[in-house]
DNA sequence: CAGGCGACTGTTTTT
DNA sequence: CAGTCGCCTG
């Protein structure tokens, strides 16, 4: 072959798999076998090759964060080749983004061959959660778990039903259940204006099904389509990329990748065999397959390939690579949970005192968010900085969903969801009865929440179309302190829209938030609650920075957004894997499924225990299908590791309250043993001390971690000898910690090897206890 | 209607 | 443990 600066750094298989002719191809490959990067050049190669404009070319991610570091380097790639470019109409963008951004792009521009509004807005799981609550509640179904009816709907709407066609189609007596709950929750959704993420999909797909001339435009908008991680797509997903790819006379350049072995998305409709099923749809598909790993040692890979070959029904793979000889992979066997996080920290403090990696390489991954707490207590103690993804989320703290409401609420007049979420925030006299009985009003007059609010205050004149006898069949309710109080908070909202349709295209939206704030009150408000809502005020105050420093993809004019608009509509898309870095290094903390394509030197895979990974919920269902993707899910996890990895357990841990007793992983026991090094943590337990000695006791063994060069340098000097006899705390102290900062005393005990164990409220980071001899507090 | 307190319960994962 | 619910009081 002869070689194209763009293949250079390719390997066979891969240029092949770029270099493909246009037609539908299919690249299957293992972890680390250059996927994504083989995507990546072959948009580049399309462009360059192909003669294809960018703006011809749909790629999909499956996160925001994926989208726009492709979009980066395939930028790169194709500014380091072609210097000038052919013109104006070729430097238009190409379309990156995920299912759902793309979904909700193509939704804001159609919206009039659509079941909404102009300014939709998306509704996030707390909104879904409390509506079907509601519902629940409404219907004397209080006991059935709000979680399930939701996952309930959701498939349904994978399978492209809406309420009344499910209705329609059901038979099982489940199906007959949910089938009303799913019309009431349908119905609150629409009234409100409101789609929640599987409407994006299933309103996309609906659009194109029912209007020929739209999916005509967008087919030939986007000829050639490209999908990463195609193995966790969903039914409508592929639906939507069939119908866009697969019609009389197209290209049908279809570019998909995928890996069956890292489908872990199952639970929310992912289905691992539409990789298989593009082979039936799309009979000219070529297949090619990466064998090649440049990501991991030979060591892990051997740990990943022994473990996963216990799947069903898979294509064998045999992961290989021609980097380096590494360590081997360490098992540790910890006493509990916090001598599991305290090996953990050790560890990592050695390597990063030992200068081979850096914090940037290093990351912890766990099957549930409840593991991240150990760690993070055992990283505050040895003084390591970490970075935890996706566990509070910065757009669900409630000050920002709070602030993000009123923003809501004035762009979509039909959202009585934000209004409900704001209207009485700061308390202004108006409760659930009041808001209730607004409520109603809406529904009897016909009029949006919005509306009916305003008519409530000023009378049927006040808005253009209320019905003639709407007034007299239902006046008023509202007198007295609670009518006082309505009309207060809508000559706000009054004010408020009338300033941002003013302003509108121009608006700054960060600006505008800050008014809003303060002049509802709800700033005041926190600003007199004092100290403890001090943080609330700079999560404010940063929001407000993020709003105004928003800037929109350079395609949004299309969209005759005004900023705020366009702001709400970011936020909420925005995911966890998404949350900004910043600049200071920090190891990282995630979920497994959060780590999915991403990697790291250095991989620490805690919770490697029967009930956590597979987790009892899989288990419970007794379907093996479950089983398997927990499987896969630890298999993803082992293969993020370049050089270093490690699995831990422990034989208890504190969840939810009291101390349960795990048992290791059937996992471990699948991987062949010749391949782990096993190790146990605190060393002295297999001597015959009582296992149920906590991390904080193990503090005092200066054993170290592990007979590896890499941890020789001892990164906690541990408990000192000098602790005081006497306590040195009492409640009410004002005191400083050299991590968190200034907080007060609550109590404090003295324990018997003189340390002193105190709990303190922190003004940034909330109540902590901390060992005096690790945490050095000083008066303050 | 606001706010506080005690009882109770229990997401595994997320766009 | 920690978030939520409902009851109680002012
Ligand atoms: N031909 C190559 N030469 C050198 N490095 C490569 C080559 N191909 C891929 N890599 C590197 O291997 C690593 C894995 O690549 P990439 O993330 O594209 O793999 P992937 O198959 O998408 O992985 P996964 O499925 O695990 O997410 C990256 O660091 C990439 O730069």
């Amino acid at each position: 072959m002869t070689s194209h600066p763009l293949l250079a750094k390719l390997n066979t298989a891969q240029r092949e798999a770029v270099s493909l002719p246009i037609g539908p191809a299919q690249i299957m490959a293992g972890p680390g076998s250059g996927k994504t990067r083989v995507l990546t050049h072959r948009i580049a190669w399309l462009v360059q090759e192909m003669d294809v404009a960018r703006n011809r070319i749909l790629a999909v991610t499956f996160t925001n964060k994926a989208a726009g570091e492709m979009r980066q380097r395939a930028l790169e790639l194709l500014e380091s080749q072609d210097q000038d470019g052919p013109g104006f109409e070729w430097r238009r963008p190409m379309a990156i983004g995920t299912f759902h951004s793309i979904c909700a792009r193509i939704l804001r521009v159609e919206y009039e061959q659509t079941p909404y509004e102009r300014n939709w807005v998306i509704v996030d799981a707390d909104d879904q959660k409390s509506v079907i609550k509601e519902i629940l509640a409404s219907r004397a179904a209080s006991n059935d778990n709000e979680f399930a009816v939701l996952a309930d709907i959701s498939r349904a709407k994978d399978r492209g039903l809406t309420a009344s066609e499910f209705a329609a189609q059901a038979s099982s007596v489940l199906d007959v259940r949910l089938a009303p709950i799913y019309a009431d929750y349908e119905k609150v959704l629409r009234a409100n204006n409101a789609l929640d993420f599987d409407d994006l999909l299933m309103h996309a797909l609906r659009l194109f099904r029912g209007n020929q001339d739209v999916l005509d435009r967008y087919r030939a908008r986007w000829p050639h389509i490209l999908v990463d991680e195609f193995q966790d797509t969903n039914g409508t997903q592929y639906e939507l990329v069939k119908l866009l790819a697969a019609y009389p006379d197209s290209l049908q350049s279809l570019f998909v990748v995928g890996d069956e072995d890292q489908s872990i998305y199952a639970f929310r409709g992912a289905n691992r065999r539409n990789l298989a099923r593009l082979r039936r749809d799309f009979p000219s598909l070529r297949t090619v397959v990466l064998e090649e790993n440049y990501r991991s040692t030979q060591q892990i890979l051997d740990v990943a390939n022994s473990l996963i070959q216990h799947n069903r029904g898979r294509t064998h793979k045999e992961l290989f690579t021609g980097n380096p000889d590494g360590q081997q992979v360490v098992l540790v066997d910890a006493a509990g949970g916090d001598s599991e996080a305290d090996w953990i920290a050790r560890s990592t403090a050695s390597l990063l005192n030992d200068g081979a990696f850096g914090h940037e390489d290093i990351a912890v991954m766990y099957r549930t968010h409840a593991l991240s707490r150990a760690l993070e207590e055992a990283f505050l103690n040895h003084r390591i900085a970490y970075r935890l993804i996706g566990a509070v989320r910065f757009y669900d703290r409630a000050e920002i969903k709070d602030a993000l409401a009123f923003l809501r609420f004035l762009v979509n007049p039909l959202d009585a969801l934000s209004l409900a979420r704001i209207i009485n925030k700061p308390a202004r006299g108006i409760g659930a009865k009041t808001l209730a009985r607004l409520i109603e009003c809406r529904d009897q007059w016909g009029l949006s929440i919005s509306d009916a609010l305003t008519v409530a205050c000023r009378g049927p004149e006040a808005v253009a179309h209320m019905a003639p006898d709407a007034w007299e069949r239902h006046p008023s309710p509202f007198t007295g302190r609670a009518l006082r109080s309505l009309q207060v908070f809508e000559s706000l909202t009054a004010e408020w829209r009338e300033r941002l349709y003013t302003e509108d295209l121009t608006i700054d939206a960060g600006l505008f938030l800050a008014d809003v704030l303060e002049s509802s009150g709800y700033r005041a408000r926190l600003v007199a609650s004092g100290e403890q809502d001090e943080h609330r005020l700079e999560n404010l105050d940063e929001l407000v920075g993020l709003a105004s420093e928003f800037e929109p993809e350079s395609d949004a004019e299309e969209l005759a957004l005004n900023p705020v608009e366009l702001f709400l509509e970011h936020v909420s898309l925005i995911s966890a894997a998404d949350e900004r870095d910043d600049d200071e290094p920090k190891i990282t903390l995630m979920t497994l499924h959060n780590a999915k394509g991403l990697e790291y030197p250095v991989v620490y895979i805690p919770g490697v225990d029967e009930d956590l990974l597979p987790h009892f919920r899989a288990r419970d269902t007794g379907d093996r299908e479950d089983i398997e993707e927990e499987r896969r899910l630890l298999y993803v996890g082992i293969t993020r590791a370049e050089r270093l990895l490690f699995l831990t357990r422990a034989d208890q841990r504190f969840v939810s309250g009291r101390t349960m007793r795990y048992r290791e992983s059937r996992f471990l026991n699948e991987i062949d043993p010749g391949l782990l090094i096993r190790e146990t943590w605190p060393q002295w337990r297999a001597v015959g001390q009582g296992s149920s000695l906590g991390g904080r006791q193990a503090d005092a063994y200066r054993v170290r971690p592990s007979r590896h060069d890499w941890s020789s340098i001892e990164a906690n000097p541990g408990p000192t000898a000098a602790a005081p006899a006497r306590s040195q705390f009492k409640a009410g102290m004002n005191v400083r910690h050299r991590i968190f900062g200034s907080g007060k005393v609550i109590g404090s005990k003295l324990l018997a090897d003189g340390d002193e164990e105190v709990t303190v409220a922190f003004r940034q980071h909330g109540l902590k206890t901390v060992l005096n001899s690790i945490a050095g507090l000083e008066p303050a």
